[in-house]
DNA sequence: CAGAATACTTTTTTT
DNA sequence: AAGTATTCTG
C-alpha cells in the first residue's frame, strides 16, 4: 500500500484517493481532517497528478496555514519538498494580497500598497468624516465601518447596494467617498484585498484564464466559515460543471456544527450551495472521532442535537467511555479562578504536562481572573489571542514610519506620527496643511506652501522620511528597522518616559521579529533587502496578528477563548463561565440564529478535550466593572446528566442508588438571579422599551429589581419587578 | 503646543 | 475595570 495511505480508515482513504472531481468532506470534530488535507496533497503530488505549482491551499488562519505546510513536508520524501516553495499555500487574505501584488497594476494599485488592519480603517473613517465635515452622531464611523465591511464581505460594492434605508442612504455616499480616499492613498482594507482580486479576475479574462488553467487543485480548509465573497473568489478558479469552463478542482473540507464565524458573515449554507452549484458527486463523511473519550464525544453529540440548523451527523469512537465530566459551581468569578488553579495544581503533580491543559472561555474579559489564580498557585501560563504584538501602539507607530518610506501618500501611517514624537506639529498645523491641500495636492507640495513655524515643522519631518528612505534603500531589513526607530526619535521618545521600559524592549523584540522574518524569507529561497524587504515584512505584519510565540523549553497550561481554541486539542480542558449571557453570550440572544451559532460554539469547546473535561459556572462575576448574578448555562442542561460528575453543586446529592440527578436547576438563593418568579437569561416584553433580556435580578420582593437589556437605543434599564409591566416571552 | 486631568466608551469572536 | 478620546491648563 501506499506510504501516504497508511493508517487511514477506509473513509479518509476515499476521500485522499479521490480521482480529479469536485469533492466535499463533512469531517467532524477530531476526525482526522488536517490529515486527510495533507494526505491528499502528498497523494496528489506522488502520484504525480499534480505539480506543487499547480495547487492551492486555503485556510483561514495563519496558524492552520503553518500546520498545514509543516505536517505536508513531514509526509513527503525528501524529493518532494523543494518543489513545495511553489505550491501556494495561505489565508485567503495572503493568497489575494499575493495575487495583487504580482497584478498590481491591473488591479489599479500602486506596487506598494499597504494594507490597512482594523484599526487604520477605523481611523482612515474617522478622518473622512471630518474633512467632509460630517457629525460622528450623524454617523458613528463603527458603524459605518460595519456597513462597509459587512458588504464588501458579500461581494458588493456601493453601487450594486439599494438605498433601502435611511441608514443606508446616509452611508452609501460615505462608502463611496472612504473608497475613492483609500484609492488616493494606496492602501486596501481587509475585505479590498478579496474583493479587489475578485473583480480583477472577473474582469480580465486572459488572467482568470492563466490561473485556471494553472491550478489543477484548490483544497480549502473550514469551508463553513467561507463567506459570499470568498465562495466566490474560489468560483474564479473553478472548473465550471454547468458550462464546461476547464478550471480548478475543489477539494473542501467542513463541518456545519463548527461554524462560528457568522457573525462576521460565514455561511455555513455554503456548504451545501457548493453541492449543489458544483454538481459535486463526491460527498464523504467523516464521523469516526479519534481524539475523545466516549463521554466527552457522547456530550457533544447530545448538545449539538439540539440544533436544528444542521447537515446532521453523529460523531462515534471506539474508545472507552473515560472519566465522566466533572461540574463545578463556584460563588464568585474568583473562587472559580481558584478552583481551575488548585485542579491544575494537582493534575500536575500528578504528571500531566502543562502544555495538555486548557483552560477556555467565551470572552478575553475573563482571563484576567483566571491569570490571576494561576499566578498566585505559581502554575505557568500562556495567553493566547488578546493584545497582538504588531497591534502594540508603539509597534504601530515605527510600521507607521516603516510604511512612509515606502508609500508616502499613505494618510493613516502619515498622521498617525506626524507629530510622534512630540514635534510641534498640532492640530492647528494640520489644519492650515489640509486647508493648503484642499483634498487634491499631496502633502510634500502642500507643505511647501505653508509660511512660518509650522511649515518649517512640516518640512522638517518630511526631511526626516526622506532622510530615512534615503538612508535604507539597500540596507538589511534589521538594520533598516534599528535606523527608523533610532531616526523617528521613537527610541529616545520612550527612554525618557517613565513607563517607557516595556515599550523599549517591544522596540527591540520588533528588530528581531525582522531579523526571525529575514531568516524565514532564506529558508524560502527569497533573499532580498532595503526596501524589497521591508515591503515583504509590511504585508507580514499586516496579516500576521503576530501571536507571540511560547517560550522555548517552558511548558505552560494554554489559556484561550473558545474561538481560539478551535483546531487545537488537549488532554485535559476547563470549559469556564458557562452562565446564561456569557455562554450563550448576551448579544447572541437577539441576533437570529445565535443561540444556535453559540451551542455550536460550545460543541467545538467540548470537543478540544480528550481525556477529561471541566465544567464550572459562576453566581456572581464581574464583568465591565459591574457585579452581575447569572444563573448556569443552559448548555449544562443539554448535556445527559450521567455523563456527568458535580464535584459540588447542590445538585449532587443522589437518591438512593447511583442516579444522577436530572436537572441542573441548582442555586437561587435568595438575592441572586431570581426573583419574584423572574430569572435572568428570560425574554420580556415592555410596553414602551419593547423587547429585551433580564441581565440580572436583585433583592426580593418589593424592592426586587430587574436590570434588563432591550434594543439598542433603549440599551439597559433598571426596573422594578413589583411595578414594571414586563411581559414575559 | 504639550502634558495632565477628566470624561467616555467599550466588553465576542478575527483576517 | 480599563483603555481611549476629549477637554483643560500651563
Amino acid at each position: 500500500m501506499h506510504e501516504v495511505l497508511q493508517g487511514l480508515n477506509p473513509e479518509q482513504r476515499a476521500a485522499v484517493t479521490l480521482p480529479p472531481q469536485h469533492a466535499l468532506i463533512l469531517a467532524g470534530a477530531g476526525s482526522g481532517k488536517t490529515r486527510v488535507l495533507t494526505s491528499r496533497i502528498a497523494w496528489l503530488l506522488e502520484t504525480g497528478e499534480a505539480g506543487p505549482h499547480e495547487i492551492m491551499a486555503v485556510t483561514f488562519t495563519n496558524k492552520a496555514a503553518r500546520e498545514m505546510a509543516s505536517r505536508l513536508a513531514g509526509l513527503l520524501p525528501e524529493a518532494l519538498r523543494p518543489g513545495l516553495r511553489r505550491m501556494w499555500v495561505g489565508t485567503f487574505h495572503a493568497l489575494a494580497n499575493r495575487l495583487l501584488r504580482i497584478h498590481h497594476q491591473a488591479a489599479g494599485l500602486p506596487q506598494m500598497f499597504q494594507i490597512l488592519d482594523t484599526a487604520d480603517q477605523l481611523s482612515a473613517i474617522k478622518r473622512l468624516l471630518k474633512r467632509l465635515n460630517v457629525s460622528e452622531q450623524s454617523a458613528p464611523p463603527r458603524e459605518l465601518l460595519s456597513f462597509i465591511n459587512a458588504h464588501k464581505e458579500q461581494g458588493l460594492r456601493p453601487d450594486k447596494v439599494a438605498a433601502e434605508s435611511r441608514r443606508a442612504e446616509r452611508f452609501l455616499p460615505l462608502w463611496q467617498e472612504y473608497e475613492a480616499q483609500c484609492q488616493r492613498e494606496g492602501v486596501v482594507d481587509f475585505a479590498e484585498l478579496l474583493l479587489r482580486s475578485d473583480e480583477l479576475l472577473a474582469r480580465d479574462e486572459a488572467l482568470r484564464a492563466h490561473y485556471r488553467a494553472r491550478f489543477r487543485h484548490v483544497l480549502v480548509d473550514e469551508f463553513q466559515d467561507t463567506n459570499a465573497l470568498q465562495y466566490r473568489w474560489l468560483q474564479r478558479f473553478a472548473a465550471d460543471p454547468v458550462t464546461g469552463e476547464a478550471g480548478a478542482f475543489l477539494f473542501c473540507v467542513g463541518d456545519d456544527d463548527q461554524s462560528i464565524y457568522g457573525f462576521r458573515g460565514a455561511l455555513a449554507r455554503n456548504l451545501m450551495r457548493f453541492e449543489q452549484e458544483f454538481r459535486v458527486q463526491a460527498v464523504i463523511r467523516l464521523e469516526r472521532n479519534y481524539r475523545s473519550h466516549g463521554n466527552i464525544l457522547a456530550a457533544a453529540n447530545a448538545i449539538i442535537a439540539h440544533n436544528r440548523e444542521r447537515l446532521g451527523k453523529n460523531l462515534w469512537t471506539e474508545a472507552d467511555e473515560g472519566e465522566p465530566i466533572r461540574v463545578f459551581q463556584a460563588p464568585e468569578d474568583g473562587a472559580e479562578a481558584r478552583f481551575v488553579a488548585e485542579e491544575i495544581g494537582n493534575l500536575l503533580r500528578e504528571g500531566v504536562s502543562a502544555d495538555e491543559i486548557a483552560v477556555l472561555y467565551r470572552a478575553n474579559a475573563q482571563s484576567r481572573a483566571l491569570e490571576h489564580a494561576l499566578l498566585a498557585a505559581g502554575i505557568p501560563y500562556r495567553v493566547h489571542g488578546g493584545q497582538r504584538f504588531f497591534d502594540r501602539a508603539e509597534i504601530k507607530h515605527a510600521l507607521a514610519y516603516l510604511r512612509l518610506l515606502l508609500l508616502p501618500d499613505d494618510e493613516t501611517a502619515f498622521l498617525r506620527v506626524v507629530n510622534f514624537p512630540p514635534r510641534g506639529i498640532g492640530a492647528r498645523t494640520l489644519e492650515a496643511l489640509a486647508a493648503q491641500r484642499d483634498g487634491q495636492t499631496d502633502i510634500s507640495a502642500a507643505a511647501t506652501r505653508l509660511a512660518g513655524r509650522p511649515g518649517a515643522a512640516l518640512q522638517g519631518f518630511l526631511q526626516l522620511i526622506e532622510r530615512l528612505r534615503e538612508q535604507t534603500r539597500e540596507v538589511p531589513l534589521p538594520e533598516l528597522v534599528e535606523r527608523v526607530i533610532a531616526g523617528s526619535g521613537l527610541r529616545t521618545h520612550y527612554a525618557a518616559e517613565r513607563d517607557g521600559g516595556d515599550r523599549l524592549e517591544n522596540l527591540d523584540e520588533l528588530v528581531s521579529a525582522a531579523s526571525d522574518f529575514v531568516a524565514q524569507m532564506a529558508s524560502e529561497g527569497i533573499e532580498a533587502q532595503g526596501h524589497e524587504m521591508l515591503a515583504l515584512f509590511l504585508q507580514h505584519a499586516a496579516l500576521e496578528s503576530g501571536e507571540q510565540q511560547a517560550e522555548a523549553g517552558q511548558t505552560a497550561v494554554q489559556l484561550m477563548t473558545v474561538h481560539a481554541s478551535k483546531g487545537l486539542e488537549f488532554d485535559v480542558v476547563f470549559l469556564t463561565g458557562l452562565e446564561e449571557g456569557l455562554f450563550p453570550h448576551q448579544n447572541s440572544l437577539y441576533a437570529d440564529g445565535g443561540v444556535e451559532e453559540e451551542r455550536r460554539l460550545m460543541y467545538v469547546a467540548v470537543t478540544r478535550a480528550k481525556k477529561r473535561l471541566y465544567l464550572s459556572w459562576s453566581d456572581i462575576r464581574m464583568l465591565h466593572g459591574q457585579t452581575e448574578y447569572h444563573q448556569p448555562s443552559r448548555f449544562l442542561e443539554e448535556i445527559p446528566p450521567e455523563l456527568l460528575l458535580w464535584l459540588n453543586a447542590k445538585r449532587r446529592e443522589r437518591k438512593g442508588g447511583d442516579l444522577a440527578p436530572s436537572r441542573v436547576t441548582a442555586v437561587p438563593q435568595s438575592s441572586s438571579g431570581a426573583a419574584n418568579g423572574w430569572r435572568s437569561g428570560e425574554r420580556v416584553r415592555h410596553p414602551k422599551f419593547g423587547e429585551g433580556v433580564i441581565l440580572a435580578v436583585e433583592g426580593a420582593g418589593a424592592h426586587a429589581q430587574a436590570s434588563v437589556k432591550f434594543g439598542p437605543e433603549v440599551g439597559v434599564k433598571q426596573l422594578l419587578l413589583s411595578v414594571a409591566p414586563l411581559e414575559r416571552l
